[in-house]
DNA sequence: TAATAAATCAACACTTTGTTTAATAAAAAG
DNA sequence: CTTTTTATTAAACAAAGTGTTGATTTATTA
């Protein structure tokens, strides 16, 4: 992502404009930042945000988008049986978020929005429904409720581990998640 | 909520003020939804608009502080074992929500906001917690994390649920509820 | 070094905001 | 029913942010 962009001042434009919106998303909610006070803070012309975004929204929808599709890649088949290649796949993405903890937390936090959560979801989703009417005899209908259930649980438990300072380490949180993952899968 | 306001003219200004922007909630999400614009719709002045609230948040979250407070008059004690009482008391919340469907349907939908879904998991968060420490060998750290588990993805399974026009009759959805909270208990 | 592209600056009309004043209308109290 | 009280209105205001423009300067690439 962000690698053919050649121009270098595209690039530094860029950076700064999210460095300084994101500084200021950990202080209030994007309803209340204005377009003039990301410029100011990232000590760039008023044009040359509009060069590049629409608004405010169209910022924090790009940022978000850029994250989603890190985690895509690592996204893989069979996401929920606890084997081995689970484990590992999530310790890994949990690795990512700890290393963009920053921005995580901000979007995930109280001053987020639910579409990344939303996007984040439907990540996995497909993957998820499509298991599960294979692995057991289970309705549509039903394989969809309990996925929503296992997927807005986990997520909500992934933002109390941000929240709080991620104590536990990827590999154990990891091993928590499949846990309730597996738990809930039960529910049928 | 709202018995004592003897006045009726504010009655009716509130009354006017919320449907419009309600409407307005249901095209956009409120950071988009203008002062004006709701005062507008509601065919009342900018001024009395500002006599009452201080700003489209303000608003929201005045209606969403009513429908919390109407929510917790149902929450009793035992909010977890599958027992008739739990059954009849979810029973009654989702009657409630499906009488205010269009209400809940908007805040709890994509153009709603984060704070909602919140307060009504703190509302059952600490009779959740007490229970739970109290009956089964369990850390106060590994209680929340199964709190936050199973509660926010019950409210993610109710967004699904009124969402998709509460196809489910208010009781067996109710069961199904208690189904959820009941495996996703068992994670321990 | 020349050609190209990006960022800046200043100015623009426009919308929304929040507040204030006096005038008007409606409700509650006597 | 009349008086008093209170809510709403209307109009005007400065302040701030918006989105766009055209000319200029600066940096990058080739």
């Amino acid at each position: 992502m962000e690698t053919k962009k050649t121009d270098r001042r595209v690039k530094y434009t860029k950076m700064v404009i999210k460095e300084s919106f994101v500084a200021l998303l950990k202080e209030k909610p994007v309803s209340k930042i204005t377009i003039k006070e990301i410029c100011e803070g990232a000590d760039v012309n008023r044009a040359t945000f509009y060069a590049h975004y629409a608004d405010q929204y169209d910022l924090l929808r790009k940022i978000e988008e850029e994250l989603i599709f890190d985690v895509h890649q690592y996204i893989t088949g069979d996401c929920i049986s606890p084997s081995p290649a689970t484990k590992d796949m999530l310790t890994k993405i949990f690795s990512y978020i700890r290393k963009n903890a920053e921005i995580c937390r901000v979007l995930l936090g109280d001053h987020g929005d639910n579409y990344f959560q939303e996007m984040l979801t439907q990540l996995v989703r497909q993957q998820f429904i499509s298991e599960w009417t294979a692995q057991k005899s289970v309705s549509q209908d039903d394989a969809e409720y309990i996925y929503t259930f296992i997927l807005t649980g986990c997520v909500g438990v992934i933002k109390k581990w941000l929240s709080q300072g991620m104590q536990k380490s990827d590999e154990s949180f990891a091993e928590l998640i499949i846990r309730f993952a597996d738990k809930g899968s039960s529910a049928f």
